[in-house]
RNA sequence: GCAGGGUUGGUAGAGUGGUCAAUUACAUCAGACUGUAAAUCUGACGGCGUACGCCUACGGGGGUUCAAAUCCCUCACCCUGCA
């Protein structure tokens, strides 16, 4: 019986959770740390899979929620599965749901940031009178898509059976994410009801995967989401109920900022089984969250917010992020970023890319979404390359002085 | 020449006596964005001031009125018919 996932520690760097290696899956490898691409509706936003290869993503993560709604799960197993609908070859992940049970309930219309960091009681207010397209229960979450509020009703059982139709290399648990100023009592409450969807989820999908055993198919892999919001003893509490069982590896999901890393994961991660991977759910939207989140453990990062700030016309430089759309580079002929090998840096200028946002064209989109993805995918690279030869902490020093520089905020909390 | 219609903030275009510094859209400017509800959202957008506010403004000039972008007269320009 040939397990889905191999996954090798090749490197580590003493004194810390950060390790380098390579995850083996039935799409290929990943060397780890990764950070691997959003591509929730199985196509990252305005990219093509040969401009992916071409910027170094080596693995995308697409969403189930959003699949099952458009263009529906057995369509893409008709089409044969994910990796071959959308023509990427690589390794696949897809998430499972549970983030829109956070996004399109207690933080729909609102944003997650406003969910996240509000006083405590302003939330629960805004929440308490707050339209909401979700509807929590023991046996599963009632949805109203909101595309054209269509009833649905996923369980840790329909989640695990839509996941295996899309068929990427990776599946989630179908966990609950909970808005993190939710009460402790509330928390608790979810975290058991998390940890519960997850043995159903891995009793599912074992099911499922000894049909693909049947079948002649490659087996699929489960990871298990930990919780807790940030609490370190739920935390620790979650890492052990699910590092006991066996799941392939981990997500550690909720929502939290980039100064919790040190604290929230690595709870987390130093209470898990070392051997499996650890993948950070939805953080990478800044430099940051990349070095603290490896230093602590993190072997994949997923995040959307390097295609959707492109397309609003934030880029990324080694001194900071930039806003494109302002005037003060309609007239500048110099690339995104001087040291940028990219593709759009090698051939563009930023006030092409100023005219591009100005002029509404989709180009705009597409080579800004190359730089940015470009950007962050190469510093997990380099961050790789840095624990394989001990350089890591040099690092993390010369990367987030200058790139935050001008954020002395930031620049505390990092205690360089 | 006669008759009718029109001229509003960067643009288009509402408004026909006070609640109008003037709806709205676009443009412009700034900010936000972390398991994608997102090529999205928020704010500013006559001048000065943090603000109560003050000043200047709805083609020009004059008038009526406590009060005019709104009513009257006149001038300029534009459009449409008839000559």
């Amino acid at each position: 019986m040939q397990k889905p996932l191999k996954f090798e520690i090749t490197h580590r760097l003493p004194g810390t959770l950060a390790r380098a290696g390579v995850i083996r899956t039935p799409h290929g490898d990943i060397q780890t740390p990764a950070f691997i691409v959003g591509g929730t509706n199985a196509t990252v936003k305005s990219l093509t899979p040969e401009m992916i290869r071409d910027f170094g993503g080596q693995s995308v993560l697409a969403n189930t929620y959003h699949l099952m709604l458009r263009p529906g799960a057995d369509i893409v197993a008709q089409a044969g599965g994910l990796s071959t609908f959308m023509h990427f070859d690589g390794p696949t992940f897809t998430d499972s749901g549970g983030f829109q049970v956070f996004s399109l309930g207690v933080a729909y219309k609102k944003g997650i940031d406003a969910v996240a960091h509000t006083e405590k009681g302003d939330a629960q207010k805004a929440s308490a009178s707050a339209e909401q397209l979700v509807k929590i229960t023991d046996k599963g979450v009632h949805f109203r898509s909101h595309f054209d509020g269509q009833k649905l009703f996923m369980t840790p059982e329909s989640s695990m059976e839509l996941q295996h139709k899309i068929g990427a290399d990776i599946h989630m648990a179908f966990d609950e994410c909970p808005a993190p100023l939710a009460p402790y009592s509330y928390i608790v409450e979810s975290l058991s009801r998390t940890h519960t969807w997850a043995e159903r989820c891995l009793t599912k999908h074992q099911d499922l995967n000894a049909e693909h055993d049947a079948e002649g198919q490659p087996r699929q892999a489960l990871f298990g989401i930990v919780q807790g919001a940030r609490h370190e003893e739920l935390r620790k509490r979650s890492a052990e109920f699910l590092g006991a069982r066996e799941f392939d590896g981990y997500g550690i999901g909720g929502v939290f900022e980039s100064g919790e890393i040190p604290t929230v994961v690595k709870w987390t991660n130093q209470t898990l089984p070392e051997s499996k991977p650890k993948h950070l759910l939805g953080m990478g939207a800044q430099p940051m969250d990349l070095f603290l989140g490896v230093e602590y453990g993190v072997d994949t990062f997923d995040c959307v917010a390097p295609t959707r700030q492109a397309r609003n016309g934030a880029l990324f430089t080694y001194d900071g992020r930039m806003n494109i759309k302002k005037q003060q580079y309609r007239k500048d002929f110099t690339p995104i970023d001087n040291e940028c090998p990219c593709y759009t840096c090698q051939h563009f200028t930023r006030a092409y890319l100023n005219h591009l946002f100005h002029a509404d064209e989709i180009l705009a989109s597409t080579l800004a979404s190359i730089h940015n993805e470009y950007f962050i995918v190469s510093t997990v690279d380099r961050i790789r390359g840095s624990i394989k030869d001990s350089s890591f902490f040099e690092l993390k020093k010369d990367f987030l002085t200058r790139y935050y520089a001008s954020q002395p905020k930031f620049l505390a909390l990092l205690s360089l």
